[in-house]
DNA sequence: CCCGGAAACAACGTATACGTTATTGCCCAT
DNA sequence: ATGGGCAATAACGTATACGTTGTTTCCGGG
């Protein structure tokens, strides 16, 4: 790799990227491991990630050490880093703390007063996946469903809650996009969505945890079954 | 400091620790922030941390991030790293956080058949907590409490529920440490965790929700009514 | 006395150097 | 052929060097 001149140069060439090297080495190896570019199970040096991402291996260890915590590599000891395999186990308690979690979001959302410009916005996510479901388009519908959660994160304003419940919506969402050729169309799911949402305009929380409850048990017997028919995920 | 020397006599002479700097460095942070000897709010440089800490600022870094990431500090520009201050409104969000967390907890193995020496493990944290609160010793007592907590994350093998929940234990046990004295004697929270863990026994998880659920909306006033009668608190 | 700008400095981000140690493979004795 | 130990090596943890950049300080003009 070329030396001294470099260091000052990468700060000018790489324009584009107004951020750290740290922030993106962080991003580019999270993209890749969201859209199983980077699959589960997958081992590689930090040398190699290094070189790949051209920089040195401090920005890459921070970074990795930021996905580890978010639950998405492993360091395994003199074998690299380890894009965490998603084993059946992983995979249920995954969707625990998401029904968990969104759960309370969706109590918490129809507890406030929710204003409506940003009611109109939880509509406009599920008008997105029906168009999806309706389009036949599986990848669409499942962009439109991470974006259904998120939202519905983003709008409960209490941080804490959006970022880790983030944390388990990636995690999730790698598995997603390997199972989504297995699944039925998710008709339930997106009637369902609308339900909450219903719940939560009526101020009803109440309600809405109970439907989302319901879904929950629905939709962890079909996970369930899902990963009984998934051949590379371990029990 | 010393060079190079240092270097390999450190492995030797700090034989004690088996484990990294980067573990230690994490360590010792951790401790220190949650008895309140550093401080909320409290600001110190990488460089002055990696001093006190007699290693070089590499592994105190690594250690940061991940302290970072676990909600204790937070990396402000110039200025170094800052304990991360508690405002009212993060008690609230941790407070709601723990509600949630702790309910799937509880819910979780009230559903399961919890084996007898599991439920007598509770039943002894629940002892000690009575024990301390008839001694009159708060800090016995908060610690106790925080075993509590802890043992019934544990036991409802969900490593990420029992890690995330201990993420925002170990915020609310630095916020407690200093609230202690300003709350009346927390007889209420220590008979209602002996309910909860009844309703375990019973195989109740609609109870124990139940339960966890009135607790939650009591303590959240008495939160609320803290949070104002403590002057360090901003809003 | 107060303000704007430039120089000095401080802190950080990143690269690189290097010792330690687990692992691998090789060789020899059985 | 097989097991055990030794040497080479690879990967990592940690220290250190260094350029960049935000902040502070100090100075001269208003």
């Amino acid at each position: 790799m070329a030396r001294r001149a470099d260091q000052s140069l990468a700060q000018v060439a790489a324009r584009p990227s107004r951020r750290s090297l740290v922030d993106e080495a962080y991003r580019t190896l999270r993209e890749r491991i969201l859209n199983n570019e980077l699959p589960p199970g997958h081992q590689m040096l930090e040398e190699e990630a290094a070189l790949q991402l051209r920089m040195s291996r401090t920005p890459v260890r921070e970074a990795l050490i930021r996905l580890e915590k978010e639950g998405l590599v492993r360091f395994v000891p003199r074998r690299g880093v380890q894009i965490v395999p998603l084993s059946a186990r992983d995979l249920r308690e995954i969707n625990e703390m998401l029904s968990c979690l969104e759960a309370a979001a969706a109590e918490r959302l129809a507890s406030r007063r929710l204003p409506p410009e940003e009611l109109a916005q939880l509509d406009a996510a599920i008008a997105a996946m029906d168009a999806a479901l309706a389009a036949d388009d599986m990848d669409a519908w499942s962009e439109a469903d991470y974006r259904f959660h998120c939202l519905l994160l983003e709008l409960c304003d209490n941080r804490r809650l959006r970022e880790v419940a983030r944390m388990f919506l990636d995690q999730a969402h790698r598995f997603r996009r390997k199972s989504m050729s297995l699944r039925e169309k998710p008709v339930y799911s997106t009637v369902n969505h609308a339900a909450v949402v219903e719940a939560i305009r009526r101020g009803d929380p109440q309600t809405a945890v109970e439907i989302h409850r319901s879904h929950k048990r629905r939709w962890t017997r079909e996970l369930d079954d899902l990963i009984s028919r998934m051949p590379d995920v371990e029990e």
